[in-house]
Formats: C-alpha cells, structure tokens, sequence
RNA sequence: CGGGGCGUAGCGUAGCCCGGUUAUCGCGCCAGCUUUGGGAGCUGGAGGCCGCAAGUUCGAAUCUUGCCGCCCCGACCA
C-alpha cells in the first residue's frame, strides 16, 4: 500500500484527512483556511448541486445572482444579523494596488480608499432584501422564489477541508410572502427537500428539528435544521431553514399591498446547504480502505478493469466490454473503463476502493471464456462472479441495493446512538463513552444550555418536531420540563 | 489571540544535541527490459539557494538573533 490511511480507531480527525487528500477531493491551498476542491470532489459537488437544484425547482424556485460584496452599513439594518456575522467578515477597503516607491514588490494604493468598505458576503440576506424592496409591492408579487449558487466567506479561526473552511460554495434561497403561515410553510417545505435529499441521494438519515435560540441563525425568528450523526458520534448540521419573520422587511422596509390595499410588511424565509455536505457524506459511510459513495452521487458508478496479457487478449476483453457500455449506458449507469496499461490491476483496485467508487467489475481473459465477470461492491467487499448474460440489469439492482444497504447502515448505527437520559452523571458518562444524541429534558433556558455546553461541549443540536411532549426534569437543573431535546458534541 | 510543534527534492523523512569532503532513505517521477487476477521486479537516471535574513566561524542544514509560513490544542462558527 503506498497510500496509508490512517484507521478511524486510532485518529477519526486523521482519517478524515487522509480520505479528502487521498481520493483527491481537495486539498490545502496557498491561502490559510481556504481549499482547492479537485476535479473528483468538485465532480460529487456537481452531482449534489444538479439534483438539488432540480428539487428547488420543482417547488417553483428560480436561481438569481446577487453580488459578492454587500456594502458594509447593509449588514448593520438588522441587529441581531451582524451581531452574528461581524466577528467573521472579510472587508474591501481599497480598490488599487501600485509599485512600492521604496523599491520591490507591490503595495495598496493608500490613495485608493473606498468611500464605503465592502463585506464579502457572509450570506446574502441585506443585499437581496435591499433589492426585493423594489421587486415587492403587491399581494400579486408573492410570493418570490429564489434560490442563488455562490460561494461565500467567513473568516473562521480554525478550519477543517469541508467541514469549515474560509470560503464555501453553497446555495442560500431567499423568499418572500404575504403571510406568516405561508413563510413557515416554505420553511418547513425546504427542510423536506434537505431531509429527502441527504436520506434518499446521500443515503444519510437525518432528524429533523427546530433550533433552540441560541443556535439559531442571526435574524430568524425560527431555525429548523436537519442534523446527521457521523460514525465517530458527533453530530452535523446538515442544511438549514430559517423563518425570518418580518425582520429583514422591516429592516430594509419591503411593504406590500394585500387585497384589501391595506400595506404590510412581507415575511420571509432563507435556506441554504453548502459544501459541508461533502464532508457529511464522507463521514458518514466511509471505512478505512477509503471513500464509500452513495451510487446516487457518486461520479463514476461502475468501474470496469481488464485483466490480460497479450494484445491480442486485450482486443477481445475490449470487443466485449464495449457491449456491457453500450448497455450500462442504456440503463443511465454511470461507467468508466480503466483500460489505462500503465497501472497493474491490483494498483486499480486499492485507487478505486479509496476513491469509494460503488460497484468494480474485472473481466480477464479467464472469465471471457466462462462467460462470467467478476463483481464486487464497495461497501460489503463483497466479491462475486455474474454469468455475462444481462449483466448490466444485475448491476443496475446491485446500485440500488447498495444505496439503500449503506442508508439501513447508517440508519441503524443512528438509531443505536439515541439514548434517553434521565440523570446528570449518565449524560456526562455517555457523552465520552457511547457519544451520539443524548435525549433529555431541558428547562428551556438559555442559561441552562450554555450551562451544560462549558461542562461537556455538548450542544442542543435540536428539538425533534415529531417530539413527543412528556413531563420530566430538566437534565441539569431539575426543574420542570415538557419535552426531551436532543444533545450532543458537533462539528 | 493564548499554549505546543514543525519548516531539508513533488510527498514523507534521516542528519542538528556534539559545525568539517559529494546532504540520508523511502514513495513518486523519467528511460529500458521483464511483468499484469489485490498498490510489480530489476537496471540506469533526473531532481535540493536544507523557510528567509543577518551574525559567529577558516568552515553553518547543524550554533546565535530576528523575521516569515504552516500544523495541532483552546476561545469563534455552517
């Protein structure tokens, strides 16, 4: 082996490292907390971008570009926004460089100073708000729809390849409209599409709750997020949907006329999922020989290796494979033909184990003359010969089996790592031994959730909202409660 | 911003404490031959301002000072 991972057991930190490095989904860049996303990882990216962006669609979204940077006294209209963002944002305040008059090199132009500073957007609420006031003014202008693909920058102070880095790519929709009810339903609605998305492609069972106020976003009125559990027990934020009530209509004044011509303010919704995801969904399947992709999302779902001697050989293995293609192709598979003969066979099977390609198929000569391939899945290893007759429609099963083999996988070891917990010293104890979600009750302060964030790091990750209301005690300070939260250690 | 660690070839490293010919080894790379069913073998080859700058010295990868960069731990966060 001369790409060494480090195994989950004895670094979890390492071995996610070592996966995004060695499937060349990224890697560092020249620039502190910022990544190169690579050809193989910006290529899954593509694959979760199409398919979500397909979902918004289908729920009547249209994709709109507003710009990379915001004037700075936009961010200040809401308080308790830039409350949240102004610790982390990157400002513009020249427009020129010059040659330095003392000699080498290149300086900012100090006569080049902008007249107001710009922010290169944390999240687009201000700018695109700023804008939907002159998009707005009637009941028949709602409700508006719009989703934007960008990338944006938040200056974080420690940074890991997906999970957190300075700059990301994500979508963030933005809606607005004429009631409340409507704005939580669209709320609730995109929350769906994220839970669907990360459970039906990334094959990643999610919980779906609301966020308590100190986890939720800057300006929401109400967070709802989806949150996934990774194999080393700490829980991911996977995508979120705020309410945002009248806060941003009222900070950049979007009134409406309703029927009756009386004006309001319109309520607004705001939603967004980012390249995080990659990192969700490495962790959340992956094994210690390399990455396992959901068949959904993976960018090559099949890889096929000759094995033979003669050139001779080599033409009839090719004669045939060019027939199981042509039918993979007809069935949407997604293949790729590894007849590169500067890489010996075993060199092939250890690249595409690591880069968690689903299915690999081997014909040799051997197999030619039986009739047979050799076919082996990514997340079982489980290595098999398949008569050659109607091959690609035992691939196309397998595809599926795997998708919903490594969800069942994943479910259960979620499932499994949802504890009720009734006493202080179990919570404690089972935050190090067991980790995963720790359901308990919680008195609803804040106070009590700083609390028992400075004791153990474990946050609410959510309140479930198919919660089941029960009398109980409060977790840490005994008072009364009437549901259990759901806790753990995050990302 | 605090605490710790590290900068030697594309990558990973030895040498540094105790200064002394041509800077070690592995992977990778190039050429050729043999190979090809689990990261091939042999032979030959290319590749280094030893992070940068100054100092000490006959002589610095090695000692001193300053600077720069990165990583890890913490505070902040999707």
């Amino acid at each position: 082996m001369s790409k060494e991972i480090t195994s989950r057991e004895k670094d979890y930190a390492q071995w996610y490292n070592d996966l995004v490095l060695k499937a060349g989904m990224a890697e560092y860049s020249a620039v502190r907390g910022c990544m190169i996303i690579k050809p193989y990882g910006y290529a899954l990216w593509e694959k979760m971008r199409d398919q979500l962006d397909f979902m918004f669609k289908e729920t009547g979204h249209s994709n709109a570009y507003f710009p990379l940077f915001i004037p700075k006294s936009f961010l200040s209209r809401e308080a308790a926004h830039v409350e949240g963002f102004a610790k982390e944002c990157a400002v513009v305040t020249h427009y020129r460089l010059k040659n330095d008059p003392d000699g080498k090199g290149i300086i900012v132009d100090p006569e080049a100073r902008l007249e107001e500073e710009l922010i290169v957007r944390p999240t687009s609420e201000t700018i695109i708000w700023n804008t939907y006031k002159n998009w707005i003014q009637s009941y028949r202008d709602l409700p508006l729809l719009i989703n934007q693909w960008a990338n944006v920058v938040r200056w974080e102070m420690r940074t890991r390849l997906f999970l957190r880095t300075s700059e990301f790519l994500w979508q963030e929709g933005h809606t607005a409209h004429a009631t409340a009810g409507e704005a939580i339903e669209e709320t609730k609605r995109m929350l769906n599409v994220y839970a669907t998305f990360a459970e039906e492609w990334m094959a990643m069972p999610v919980i779906k709750g609301v966020k308590s106020a100190n986890e939720r976003f800057a300006g929401a009125v109400d967070t709802y997020t989806i949150e996934a559990l990774m194999q080393d027990g700490k829980a991911l934020q996977s995508g979120t949907s705020h309410f945002l009530g009248q806060n941003f209509a009222k900070a950049f004044d979007v009134k409406f006329s309703d029927k009756d011509n009386k004006l309001d303010y319109v309520w607004a919704t705001s939603w967004g999922a980012s390249t995080r995801l990659i990192g969700a969904l490495i962790m959340a399947h992956s094994d210690d020989d390399g990455l396992v992709l959901p068949p959904k999302l993976a960018p090559i779902q099949v890889v096929i290796v000759p094995v033979y001697k003669t050139g001779e050989e080599k033409e009839k293995l090719d004669k045939k494979i060019a027939e199981i293609t042509e039918n993979l192709k007809a069935l949407k598979i997604s293949y790729k033909y590894d007849d590169d003969d500067k890489r010996r066979p075993g060199w092939k099977f250890a690249e595409y184990e690591m880069k968690g390609v689903p299915v690999r198929m081997v014909l040799g000569t051997r197999d030619l003359e039986n009739n047979v391939i050799e076919v082996t899945r990514r997340d079982t290893r489980k290595k098999e010969s398949v008569s050659l007759d109607g091959i690609a429609n035992v691939i196309k099963d397998l595809l599926d089996d795997i998708q919903s083999s490594i969800f069942n996988k994943a479910k259960e070891f979620r499932d499994t790592h949802i504890t009720r917990v009734d006493s202080w010293k179990e919570f404690e104890t089972l935050l190090d031994t067991k980790t995963g979600f720790l359901s308990a009750h919680w008195d609803g302060t804040t106070e009590t959730e700083e609390k028992i964030k400075e004791l153990t790091k474990a946050t609410i990750r959510c309140i479930p909202l198919d919660n089941e209301h029960e009398q109980g005690k409060c977790i840490l300070t005994g008072k009364p409660s009437t549901q259990r939260v759901l806790f753990a250690r995050a990302y």
